[in-house]
DNA sequence: TGCAACTATTGGAGCGCTTCAAAACCTAGA
DNA sequence: TCTAGGTTTTGAAGCGCTCCAATAGTTGCA
């Protein structure tokens, strides 16, 4: 590290005591106009800036929060990260980010060192760490899970309901005349269980229960690559197929188009997320749509709410999403049975 | 924040001094067995943890570089993030991450934010600050930019030979037979620059300096987009576009289909960057692959080498890219002059 | 002119940790 | 038993800042 001046510094060049300069960095309309500028000037020759770890380690708080992104490949929760980030610095809040690269270690290693920065609060997006983990890491510092459940009273979550969204895909494939509708799930990612619940529900809704067809995914696009191969190799295929994620369902686009299937045309599928690429048109992705930046907004919201202790019980956000039909779902072709 | 155990509780519970449980912290081997079990035992039961602010300041050093990315939408900027991520924690090193948002102001305030934070150095990716701001900001803590050049002896650079990446898009496209080939450019995003002038000088080595025609874009989808729908109002279209970077390419590509035009049919797209999205089998991108994990590997080891003055001479870096080419260029339809 | 009532400054005691010189304790050889 | 030489611990002085009680300086009004 280089050698920085110091407030001491400031202090010695505009003649005043440290504690005014101290003054002046907080908030300047509190000082004296002469000594204010007197400061102001010095903190400008000498290109003094406060060193950010004394002044929280002094004040006891930070005015920062960390946000663990399960994995910053998916798109999805770069666009929550996009809300986060909004809400978050119109409340003059900082952010410290952290990947978890798909990893839980690497989660459990950032949330550690966001508590160990002593951060105002934590916001975990898309998290695998277990419970209990989550739970002791509230008890240091208010903590907001996104796209996740809890069950403690320290922890708020923000969610999108995803029974709600499983049902709006499938019943979009069954009125499309769909009957054997497969699904990807994302293995043991966030929002994965609920998801193939929700698929698994509707389907007996239907009537289809015994058309019930849950292959493993992992919310990536190499995890749909390979479901759609298991698919591709048995003698039955479905008509549809609901992946977990958009992520998964581009990579099973791909692998059907290199079987050589025509989507819509011989096989129909859905995603979930409506991510931007999913979105282009040539991609086009049929998927549910999740208010993603919404989402962020809210963490924030229940996080600065436990921070300013405004409210000290468990809130539980549940956001309704909606169904893109675009043009990877198409009516089911008439054929002999 | 929540009150949580000090050095001090710990060192009062194995009835030992501060210093030695500072000791233990840093490296237990440093201490007899028994002080060391006691220490640990404590540690262990009252559940501390080291404040870092409070070490940070006292120790005059993070191990923690600070990372500013450009912007987080873009999957190019991503992966040269595993490279980073991969590289530091090898070494030890922590990573706090920023992103910029696409915005000037954001990432000078990321900046700003890590210099405050004192981190042992810097990474720009992708950066759009203006190099006065980066030499003032590499007085402050050592810094390596990506994907951008820098005339300061203070900073060093890992960058992609853009020259090269450009003409090999070019003869590509002139290996297939195009002439009115257009460029769609990044304005003032980072590379964009030195891509289009490899473009013009390519161009003009196959002697098309004539057919020379440059779209404004901004590196992100819908920057390509409209440039795509310039092209498209034209009574004359180029027969190949070759796009700064595959964001804007998949804009163009977008566009371009909905206006009516098959791709490589009617017209070839190149893109730049061989984004996950471009080798996806849907959208089978033509492009110019950067290293870029090796890029953030490099930028980790340029960093160190600064941070424990192995070196003081600036680095600087420049990869060689290579073209892939897959299905969205094709020879140029024969037709009548 | 004197004093209450403010407002503008300052001194100094921390925040929780590192670091290093000095003190305390050990060991082995004389 | 005593001591040189090594190892283990400790005390205390910071790191750069905040914050509060206390001091200095102003104003207004009787």
């Amino acid at each position: 590290m280089i050698k920085q001046p110091t407030m001491d510094d400031v202090a010695a060049e505009a003649h005043v005591s440290r504690a005014l300069v101290s003054l002046v960095m907080q908030d300047p309309s509190r000082v004296g106009q002469a000594r204010r500028e007197a400061v102001l000037a010095a903190v400008d020759k000498l290109g003094y800036r406060p060193n950010v770890l004394a002044r929280n380690l002094a004040s006891r708080h930070t005015c920062t929060i960390g946000i663990v992104i399960n994995d910053l490949h998916n798109p999805y929760f770069v666009d929550v990260l996009d809300g986060i980030e909004m809400a978050a610095t119109a409340e003059g809040y900082q952010l410290l980010l952290a990947s978890g690269w798909g990893r839980t270690r690497s989660e459990q290693a950032a949330v550690d060192s966001f508590l160990d920065y002593r951060v105002d609060g934590v916001i975990l997006a898309g998290s695998r760490l277990d419970s209990k983990t989550i739970v002791k890491a509230a008890k240091n510092a208010p903590v907001v899970v996104i796209g996740r459940s809890l069950r403690s009273e320290l922890v708020d979550s923000i969610n999108n309901d995803e029974a709600i969204g499983s049902r709006l895909a499938v019943d979009h494939l069954v009125e499309l005349g769909h009957k054997a509708i497969a699904h990807i799930d994302g293995g043991s990612g966030a929002g994965s269980a609920a998801r193939r619940a929700g698929y698994i529900a509707t389907m007996n809704h239907h009537g289809l229960g015994h058309q019930i067809d849950v292959l493993s995914g992992n919310f990536t696009e190499m995890g749909g690559a390979s479901a759609a191969r298991v698919l591709l190799d048995r003698p039955k295929m479905p008509t549809a197929v609901f992946a977990s994620n958009d992520l998964m369902a581009a990579g099973a686009l791909n692998a059907l188009e290199e079987g050589g299937l025509r989507i819509p045309g011989d096989i129909s599928l859905v995603g979930y997320d409506n991510t931007t690429h999913a979105s282009m048109r040539h991609m086009s992705l049929s998927t549910v749509h999740q208010p993603r930046e919404r989402m962020g907004k809210l963490a924030v919201e229940a996080l600065l709410e436990r921070i300013n202790r405004t409210r000290s019980t468990c809130r539980r956000e549940v956001l309704k999403p909606s169904l893109i039909a675009r043009s990877t779902s198409a009516p089911l072709p008439r054929q002999g049975p």
